[in-house]
DNA sequence: GCCGTTTTCGGCCCGACTGTTTTCAGTCG
């Protein structure tokens, strides 16, 4: 069974947590955050990098010691230092320090003077008022733990970004419409584009901090205050979202507005580099001793560190700021304006609720050059997918209906079920007559890692195949991805020269942003695809765009910003 | 524990809010 980062870096967090408990050195519990962070981020498997023989102390942040505890933990699927911990303090611990309003030093205290293990014997405790007697706590701490446990909500997971988007947009035009807000912005994931966001950050620009505050938490969606200060405030909304808020004054917005963006990895990499040369970087400008030398905005905070502006979505300490300095950052990064059209729909002649025709003018009202028609397949009876007989007839359609349309090119394809021995769902001879044929994986998800990645690969291998769909299959918040080895994918397409999708349906966004970049890196094009089951769901492509950019992909990264010859040659490369 | 154009020691990102501590520690982002 192979050990994934994820479980590798969810060890070192566990370590730097019990470790912090334990009082350790503040250095070395982050040393421990640092690496687990810095392998959670990996495009590549540590078990791969290994097997490459590759050496894991030239990762960042991991060094002697923390290479030894991943071989450790490869080799033998335990770690020792952890099980030592163990013997002395329980991994429930976790689950206190998961509390808001409780850290190491709290915990530490729960845990050594009240034998407090877990969130549940710290609710009892509560309830029986033996909280507030202890050293750094108080009667309103005992309060708000009681009360924070008693409404315990779980709030497992982020909320997708196109979901968020819908209040982002009306707590900024109400910011907006205050008489004493200059300027509002939302800031953070939001603005990076990650797929999901955790919480919200706004940034506002006023002269009058305590104003925008009050009017801020009296908006009508607040359903708590967590924090109200002249400067920064915070609240949770009655969808559970939080949302933080920054006012700053005009000569500092650009300074906040790039340290609420983020990630924190950026802000570090590039206040350490401030601090290389003599400066210092905080939210509200760069200083050089005494003296603001930037700060209004952002692309003077970057021009004074030495860096070309860096957009929002590379922001995520992967490596810009190394890749500014040579030079290597994308040229322009994709946008939605680019895409000249979607190559997987769907119609009423399987699971879409827009006829052939509706779909069509959805796309010439979008000013797109081109769309695909790509209903499932027979094997997908529940999406009442087209069999032969079906698809040839809808051909017939999509030539009547083209004559009628010259302003647009209706490209004929299928979503062709990817069956679980990785053959095709159509025969070849009915696949010879399309422009292009989507190949997805609709059923058999559990399938071991070795047996789906196989299937796959033999799928690209077939006569006709020009896009893997929905490569992972996943569904955030909902489904996990299909078990792949994705490198071997990709370095599949690119020898067969195929292409991937990024499915740009807000639930799914797959291929996600660490792939891209590998699809990228390994000379793969991408289709950018809105998977439209409805003409209006033409507009998720806005959503891929964002992702994609995510992945630092270009335009010529991406397949369907080309027009439509282009666009025909490299598909007929994948046809025969 | 990691790291190095101040390299094998001595640093390590920075500031706001809250509660309780009356001058600051803890927590959070």
């Amino acid at each position: 069974m192979p050990i994934h980062n994820a479980e590798i870096a969810a060890i070192f967090d566990e370590l730097a947590d019990l470790l912090e408990v334990d009082g350790a050195d503040f250095y070395r519990v982050r040393a421990y955050r640092n690496g687990a962070r810095s392998i959670h981020d990996l495009p590549h498997e540590l078990s791969t990098l290994l097997e490459r023989g590759e050496d894991l102390v030239k990762l960042p942040g991991i060094g002697k010691e923390l290479a030894k505890k991943i071989h450790e933990i490869l080799d033998t699927g335990r770690c020792t230092a952890l099980d030592r911990l163990h013997r002395r303090l329980p991994h429930s611990l976790t689950e206190l320090l998961a509390l808001p309003g409780l850290g190491p030093k709290r915990v530490h205290t729960l845990y050594h003077e009240l034998h407090i293990h877990d969130p549940k014997e710290l609710h009892h405790a509560a309830a029986a008022g033996e909280l507030h007697r202890l050293p750094g706590f108080g009667r309103k701490t005992e309060e708000q733990l009681l009360e924070r446990l008693e409404h315990r909500v779980d709030h497992p997971h982020r909320m997708i970004r196109a979901e968020a988007e819908g209040y982002v947009e009306a707590l900024l035009a109400y910011l907006r419409a205050l008489p004493a807000v200059e300027r509002a912005e939302a800031a953070g994931s939001f603005r990076r584009g990650r797929e999901t966001v955790g919480d919200l950050d706004l940034l506002v620009q006023s002269a009058e901090g305590a104003q925008v505050a009050d009017a801020f938490v009296a908006y009508d969606e607040v359903e708590s205050v967590i924090a109200h200060g002249r400067r920064k405030s915070s609240v949770r909304l009655r969808n559970g979202l939080q949302v933080d808020l920054r006012v700053v004054s005009g000569e500092r917005f650009g300074a906040a507005l790039h340290y609420f963006t983020g990630n924190r990895g950026h802000n570090v990499a590039l206040r350490r580099e401030a601090q290389r040369r003599g400066l210092k970087l905080n939210e509200y400008g760069v200083f050089d001793g005494e003296e603001r030398i930037a700060g209004s905005d952002e692309n003077e905070v970057f021009a004074a560190l030495g860096y070309p502006y860096i957009e929002p979505e590379l922001r995520e300490g992967r490596g810009e700021l190394e890749a500014a300095h040579a030079g290597l950052l994308p040229q322009r990064l994709v946008s939605a304006e680019d895409l000249k059209g979607s190559l997987h729909n769907h119609t009423r002649w399987s699971d879409g609720r827009g006829t052939l025709e509706e779909m069509v003018e959805a796309a010439v009202e979008r000013g797109h050059a081109y769309i695909a028609i790509t209903d499932h397949s027979q094997r997908l009876t529940i999406a009442n997918g087209l069999d032969s007989r079906r698809l040839l007839e809808q051909l017939e359609a999509i030539d009547r209906l083209q004559e009628r349309y010259p302003q647009i090119a209706i490209l004929k394809g299928s979503e062709v079920d990817i069956l679980e021995d990785g053959s095709m769902d159509l025969p070849e001879e009915v696949l010879a007559r399309l422009d292009l044929v989507v190949g997805a994986v609709h059923t058999a998800f559990e399938l071991p890692r070795a047996k789906q990645t196989r299937r796959i690969l033999r799928a690209m291998e077939s006569r006709y195949f020009s896009i893997l769909a929905h490569p992972f299959q996943r569904m955030i918040n909902e489904r996990p991805p299909l078990e792949l080895d994705i490198e071997r994918i990709i370095r599949a397409a690119r020898e067969r020269g195929c292409f991937l999708e990024l499915n740009a349906t807000p639930k799914r966004l797959d291929l996600d942003d660490r792939y891209l970049y590998m699809a990228r890196e390994a000379g793969v094009m991408v289709a950018i695809d809105a998977d439209a089951h409805h003409p209006l769901q033409l507009d998720h492509l806005r959503h891929g765009a964002l992702q994609a950019r995510r992945g630092w992909l270009e335009p010529r990264h991406v397949i369907n910003t080309r027009p439509l010859d282009e666009l025909r040659a490299l598909l007929r490369t994948t046809m025969g």
